[in-house]
RNA sequence: GCUGGCGUGGCGCAAUCGGUAGCGCACCUGUCUUGUAAACAGGUGGUUGGGGGUUCGAGUCCCCCCGCCAGCUCCA
């Protein structure tokens, strides 16, 4: 008879046998994925001892579903090996949504690959093997997994090191214990294991039909391009079919939404083949949509004591040899051009240029803070495999302006920045943000210019304003400009995807590189400190999430064409074009359809174009000097005196709200 | 840049074993047009991304280039 222990069950007392284990403790619960005792977590299979606090955790928080999605991960690989004994393991965390898996295989997988390796899957899953945990010394493991050489090598990096030899890796080798998981059948026969920190799912039933494999893509070895390429294979998985169902309609829905597809379908923009990749042309619509925030944007910018300047696209290379974007920044410009035995690059930054405007004459403190504003496009060689619609491309207009303050005046104005940028990204209607802090990488000071104090002091003073906005504020250690910290408006979209927008950034370089100076009160010389700031980072960027964000139904200010007339039948033409012509002098976007579809196919198609407001007249509204509004959802209001409408429309506009 | 997939009228797609390119929408023309998501009929439009090769014959097979998509790496 064993003796009995004492544990703390999800806080209350109880004394068991000795050797009960974690799962036998919630056996009347369901849905039970592994313990956490202590603040760690552990397989159910595992023996309680006395005096442990003992927790259950199901997939409902994020400690479960990240084990869950583990074991998927497992589940895959098991899969894998299955069909083709001669894969070797790379490393299978959980991620967001899902999981993945990485391999080292002869060929590719292909489409029908992952078909059949989800049956496979399936196969194990509805089989119920478990999971049992082996602990095994270095050696026994070396021994053990002698055929994986990518294991091997984890091995010898067990522990703190872990984490930084690949990003997940932890999951495979994160304590000092090396531990294998074995996938044991109902028989008792070992179908698989593979060396893993654990803790896994009691069963592969767990996984039930709630999973999924997505895609297959290369990913190098531990992250580094340096290294070879394996095939990882991407998943999801959830804790119900149902859940799994409600994320793939997501992803139907971020489909919709995508603004590569809604720039086509509304004809708001097009990257045409023969202009190459990455430039994006604008269309009438698109065109309203940028120039409406570019208005917007630039007559904010003079009310917040900005001055509009205008700078070329090109310039002699001395110049950035001089701002040091040269050689620091060589592979992201475009090569140059020879003019007149001259080289001329395109220009990638404005702010070399902002500089010169500085220097043109003597500046005084009564000058500062002098702040330059222009909307720039630069030109910025991204590599081919990072293009992506609007949101990455090679000519990227950005709102840039450059303050330049006394040393001390620093703080202040990049508090102004920050409110301000944070004030436009609202008036867009986004709300859903957070600040990331990119400092500089203490190990590589080669990528880096500048000396320690100046570093030291720029990253405080960003720090400082950036906890005082009392927003999430994430770490990005490595992620600064060469020439200084910044902080980034991280906004999230309709979807929750994350964009970088806006970027202010404390610059003591610059100054020191052009020789800027002022005279202060007291007579002598001193050099400014220059802040650089975008405010919507790149123009097309942020049309590009704009699209996204309203799924292309834009608010009426922003809206391509605001006010779409409808006549019932042609007759009512007339009468529609004079209630335009009203709107019209008011600076409304108007249109009438006149062509020869009949009514339902009018309406049909000014749903389609996601106008804010139809307007409808027939002999109803005619004769009573009405019109009808239908709006975007379907609702419709009749019989609405012209005049009624008319600042029904205008009232929205100026409000700027959506509809 | 790397790995894989893909590229057929403006858009979405089809074309068997390699056999001489077809459909819907859009567009044009005509007949129409009265209340909230598709009237009817006819018609125009393609060097199948570009170039080269294999073949009696290439959208289809091979090579090079361009572009797109996903992921990795990168993103001042």
């Amino acid at each position: 008879m064993p003796a009995p222990i004492t544990v703390h069950v999800a806080g209350s007392e109880r004394s068991v046998a000795e050797g009960t284990t974690y799962g036998e403790l919630f056996e009347d619960q369901r849905g039970v994925l592994v313990a956490r005792v202590d603040g760690e977590l552990r397989d159910l299979h595992l023996a309680a001892h006395d005096g442990e606090a003992v927790e259950p955790v199901t997939a409902a928080e994020q400690d479960g579903l990240e084990v869950l999605r583990h074991s998927a991960a497992h589940v895959l690989a098991q899969a894998v090996q299955q069909v083709n004994p001669s894969a070797r393991l790379g490393i299978g965390p959980p991620v967001r949504d899902g999981f993945y898996y990485d391999f080292d295989v002869e060929t590719p997988f292909t489409p029908e690959d992952l078909k059949a390796l989800e049956k496979t899957m399936q196969r194990i899953v509805n089989e119920g093997q478990t999971f049992r945990r082996r602990e095994v010394s270095d050696q026994e493991a070396a021994a053990e997994l002698a055929a994986e050489p990518y294991k091997i090598e984890l091995i010898g990096l067990k522990g703190g090191a872990a984490e930084d030899a690949a990003e997940g890796a932890s999951v495979e080798v994160g304590g000092s214990q090396l531990t294998i998981y074995d996938n044991v059948r109902k028989d008792g026969t070992v179908a698989w294991g593979d060396l893993c920190r654990g803790p896994h799912v009691p069963s592969t039933k767990v996984l039930g039909n709630a999973f999924k494999l997505m895609r297959s893509a290369a990913a190098y070895w531990r992250g580094s391009e340096r290294n070879p390429q394996l095939q990882r294979i991407y998943g999801t998985a959830w804790p119900s079919k149902e859940e799994l169902k409600a994320y793939l309609e997501r992803l139907a829905e971020a489909e919709r939404r995508d603004h590569r597809r809604l720039g086509a379908e509304l004809d708001l923009f097009s990257f045409p083949e023969v202009l190459g990749a990455g430039l994006p042309v604008f269309h009438p619509k698109g065109g309203v949509v940028k120039r409406e925030m570019e208005d917007y944007v630039r007559r904010r910018h003079i009310e917040e004591g900005f001055s509009y300047v205008g700078t070329p696209h090109i310039s002699r290379e001395e110049l950035f040899y001089t701002s040091g974007h040269l050689p620091y920044y060589a592979d992201g410009m475009f090569p140059p051009m020879d003019l007149d035995g001259q080289s001329y690059r395109l220009k990638a930054m404005n702010c070399p240029i902002h500089n010169l405007i500085y220097r043109s004459r003597g500046r005084s403190y009564r000058d500062l803070p002098l702040r330059l504003f222009e909307f720039g496009t630069v030109y910025r060689d991204e590599k081919s495999g990072v293009l992506s619609g609007l949101t990455r491309v090679r000519m990227i207009t950005q709102d840039d302006s450059h303050s330049y303050v006394a040393k001390e005046d620093a703080p202040a104005e990049v508090g102004h920045l920050l409110e301000f940028v944070l004030s436009l990204l609202r008036d867009f209607g986004l709300e859903d943000y957070y600040l990331e802090i990119s400092t500089r990488d203490d190990s590589k000071p080669e990528k880096f210019i500048g000396s320690d104090a100046q570093w030291e002091e720029a990253t405080r003073v960003l720090e400082e304003v950036a906890v005082a906005s009392g927003l999430e504020l994430v770490p990005d250690p490595g992620g600064a400009a060469y020439y200084g910290p910044k902080i980034s408006v991280q906004a999230r979209d309709a979807i929750g995807r994350t964009w970088q927008m806006s970027t202010i950034q404390y610059d003591f370089n610059q100054p020191e590189r052009f020789g800027l100076e002022y005279q202060a009160a007291d007579g002598t010389r001193q050099q400014p400190v220059m802040i650089h700031a975008a405010k919507f980072g790149s123009i097309e960027r942020f049309v590009g999430v704009l699209v996204e964000h309203y799924a292309g139904a834009f608010p009426p200010w922003l809206a391509p064409v605001q006010v779409l007339g409808i006549p019932v039948a042609e007759e009512f033409e007339p009468y529609l074009r004079e209630v335009g012509e009203r709107l019209a002098a008011e600076g409304v976007r108007f249109e009438l359809d006149e062509s020869d579809d009949r009514f339902p196919k009018k309406i049909r198609n000014a749903s389609k174009s996601k106008v804010p407001f139809v307007l409808i007249a027939g002999e109803e509204d005619r004769s009573a000097g009405a019109v009808s509004f239908r709006y975007r959802d379907g609702s419709q209001k009749n019989g609405v005196p012209v005049e009624e409408a008319v600042q029904e429309v205008l009232g929205a506009i100026r409000a700027k709200t959506q509809v």
